[in-house]
DNA sequence: CCGTACAATATGTACGTACATTTCACAACG
DNA sequence: CGTTGTGAAATGTACGTACATATTGTACGG
């Protein structure tokens, strides 16, 4: 398949549409191209590769791996979401009078989240809990749980007013540079309406994260927020995002 | 500012955070600069400027518009998400043995909706209601609304085995190429839940999504995910965003 | 036999250039 | 006075190059 240089869709966008067929037809299911290879086959510029590969690793197909060459990204049912990365982050910046109040900070012990951790799983776990408010009212229910090896030291600070990555860094050394987000709709319990001020039959996102740093998981992060107060919103242009008028299935 | 050549930090990561202070402090709230002016500001390539615009952009901050510039995305509580453009495409390539059920095809009239599409509240809507099954289950409920005017040719269409858009761009020449997408956890009602056969006390995605062409909006759809079959996962890092690292305010 | 050192490989970063395309403002024209 | 045309401005696309850095495999030496 060769792509035409005349054709109004960018060269970027073809070479985007024609790598996503041949991964459709399981063709690179051993081995992904290099950047070169792609240039070499296609004639463009590498700059072009990866202009594509960068969108095609946007929408969660592809990841990209520094010395190792470009890998696809297998998952069944659970969808990779590519930027969506920053979904925590947007819940804590969504500006407002932030705010939060501390549940609970101490130890704890959980065999499924040790386990999660890399821990033995009668290990001790440091375990903070916190509201987040937003404008005076609940917004978000979150609880963290570190090695308690890695973040005894964390037992005696202030976290209403300090974020739990500053500190973490500050007094431990280290914090997440990477890992994976999972977001589902829930009800919540009785108990966590009544925390978060909910409404009876409002639903409510469940964030999962678990944080690793040098590849090492970390920190595994729950929270819950209030479906009432927060949607999830998105802008597409054809411009940021030319394959989705392409291969939008409908 | 001034930018180290020397830290570890990519230079267009270094770029990204000064923007992004520089974002807080509101002083680029009338305009912000060209990628010219930041070129000659910081004294790097346009390349490098682009990079970190890129990933401000792909975080909701930014929005760029060819040959008009660099516009500021406000928003208040509801947070843009940049690539989560792909959500609803992540839906409909969910893999498995893909099948819909139509449910409804015909006229319909809204005045909310007709009033979204920038028609007359008493203007006729094309309407189309389907189910979604992957692996012989239902997953998704999902309802979209067109002005019959344009989609009018539709209604003879048979969508069990054909995609709308495609089938739009067929019969009407037309086909969204951006628009906006909204998530939220809901309970689904009674009908709902039964159409879905979900459990009771199961929560489900809300889907809300404007498709505009030319800037004119021609559709708008709602979906309702399953929540017990479905979860938007996402893999960060430090190298696909690095501004995470350093910003992340906890 | 094991570990270290080095080379090959592959992506990341950063520079440069040129032209295309879209938008907007303003001047010229009918 | 309105319409059209033109040019300036700004981002998009696409090419090129060079070197940095992380990973992996291999060869060599103790």
């Amino acid at each position: 398949m060769t792509l035409d240089r005349n054709s109004q869709m960018p060269l970027w966008a073809q070479l985007e549409t024609a790598l996503k067929t041949r991964l459709d037809t399981g063709e690179f299911d051993d081995r992904f191209p290099t950047d070169a290879e792609l240039v070499e086959e296609y004639g463009v510029s590498r700059h072009t590769v990866r202009e594509a590969i960068r969108h095609l690793n946007s929408s969660g197909i592809l990841r990209r791996e520094r010395g190792r060459g470009t890998v696809i990204n297998r998952s069944e049912f659970e969808q990779p979401l590519g930027a969506l990365y920053s979904l925590f982050r947007s819940v804590e910046s969504s500006g407002a009078t932030q705010r939060s109040l501390v549940l609970g900070l101490g130890e704890d012990m959980d065999p499924v989240i040790a386990e999660r951790l890399g821990l033995a799983s009668d290990a001790p776990l440091f375990s903070l809990e916190r509201i987040r408010f937003a404008d005076e009212t609940p917004l978000a229910l979150d609880r963290s749980w570190l090695s308690m090896e890695l973040a005894g030291d964390l037992l005696s600070s202030d976290f209403e007013h300090t974020a739990l990555y500053d500190e973490l860094a500050r007094k431990c050394g280290t914090r997440p540079d990477a890992g994976w987000e999972r977001i589902a709709p829930i009800m919540p319990t009785p108990e966590q309406r009544k925390t978060l001020t909910m409404r009876r039959g409002e639903a409510a996102f469940s964030l999962e994260r678990l944080g690793t740093a040098n590849g090492l998981p970390i920190e595994w992060r729950t929270t819950l927020i209030r479906g009432d107060r927060y949607r999830f919103v998105s802008n597409f242009t054809a411009g940021t995002a030319p394959s989705m008028t392409a291969t939008e299935p409908d």
